[in-house]
DNA sequence: ATGGTCGTCTAACGA
């Protein structure tokens, strides 16, 4: 059937082993045309990807044992772009895959966590988001579709923590991770969460500690960011706080933005 | 109170 709409959507799972059923559920509530998913934390080869199949989605899995581990399940036929970034070919964290799905560019991201100001990882996590904006400012068109989504560590503004000032400088808020949002932003980029949503107190993540979810106190870090041809045809954009309300659930909700198909 | 809870595997470590 010819839908009239289009809608990305992305998830970190935090393990799709443990996952599969939920999002598997959730695929046949809300059927959106491509969902991105991070922290799979297994292999391509024990990808449940039959789950998936039998509700008519395409499997594309760039995966790895234990941690990390991205995919993009799609309706329609996707072709793979690539699955690492340039400069970073040997890094052997599975944290990125592009696929072209419906005309789209999708850029599924899972960026480094960092874990804190001043560590290897923190450097680490720069150094990936400045091989990303590279990509895209030397080999990419802000002219064309694209959507970069996923899971990116970073709150883009105060309205997107629940404690700004106890988060401002470090990691998730610290200002050179912003600027490097900020880079992907300039170039072409935008949230689109932000066309439809001015108010904060929406996030996408919450702690599992302090009962954090009970009491909103979360962090917007699953991000959908658009080129302009995309951001005209928007219709919503939205987080799906019901799953993160599930016995056993990951530590973050699905974000969806729906757009006049493309 | 410098913790708490998950998921990885079954001891710490990452988030």
């Amino acid at each position: 059937m010819a839908d009239a709409t289009w809608t990305l959507a992305s998830w970190n799972v935090n393990s799709i082993k443990v996952r599969a059923p939920q999002v598997a559920d959730w695929l046949g509530e809300r059927r959106p045309d491509v969902l991105a998913l991070q922290e799979l934390k297994v292999t391509e080869a024990a990808f449940p990807r039959e789950a998936f199949e039998e509700l008519g989605y395409r499997v594309l899995v760039h995966g790895q044992k234990t941690w990390n581990g991205v995919a993009i399940l799609s309706r329609g036929e996707a072709e793979e772009v690539r699955r690492t970034l340039p400069g970073m070919e040997d890094d052997p964290q599975a944290r990125f895959l592009a696929a072209r799905v419906d005309g789209v560019l999708v850029v599924d991201v899972y960026v480094p966590n960092g874990q804190a100001v001043g560590t290897d990882k923190y450097d680490y996590k720069l150094r990936w988001l400045d091989a990303l904006a590279r990509w895209f400012e030397e080999e990419l068109d802000p002219a064309e579709p694209i959507a970069l989504l996923g899971d990116f560590n970073i709150a883009p503004d105060e309205r997107d923590l629940w404690d700004p000032e106890a988060f401002r400088g470090e990691v998730l808020f610290s200002e050179p991770e912003r600027a490097a949002l900020r880079r992907l932003i300039d170039w072409g980029l935008s949230d689109v969460f932000r066309r439809f949503h001015e108010d904060g107190g929406h996030y996408s993540w919450w702690d599992y500690r302090q009962a954090a979810f009970r009491r909103n106190m979360g962090a917007r870090i699953d991000l959908i960011l658009v080129t302009s041809p995309l951001l005209e045809r928007a219709l919503s954009a939205e987080i799906d706080r019901a799953p993160r309300k599930l016995p056993r659930p990951s530590d973050h909700a699905p974000v969806l933005a729906t757009f006049r198909r493309p």
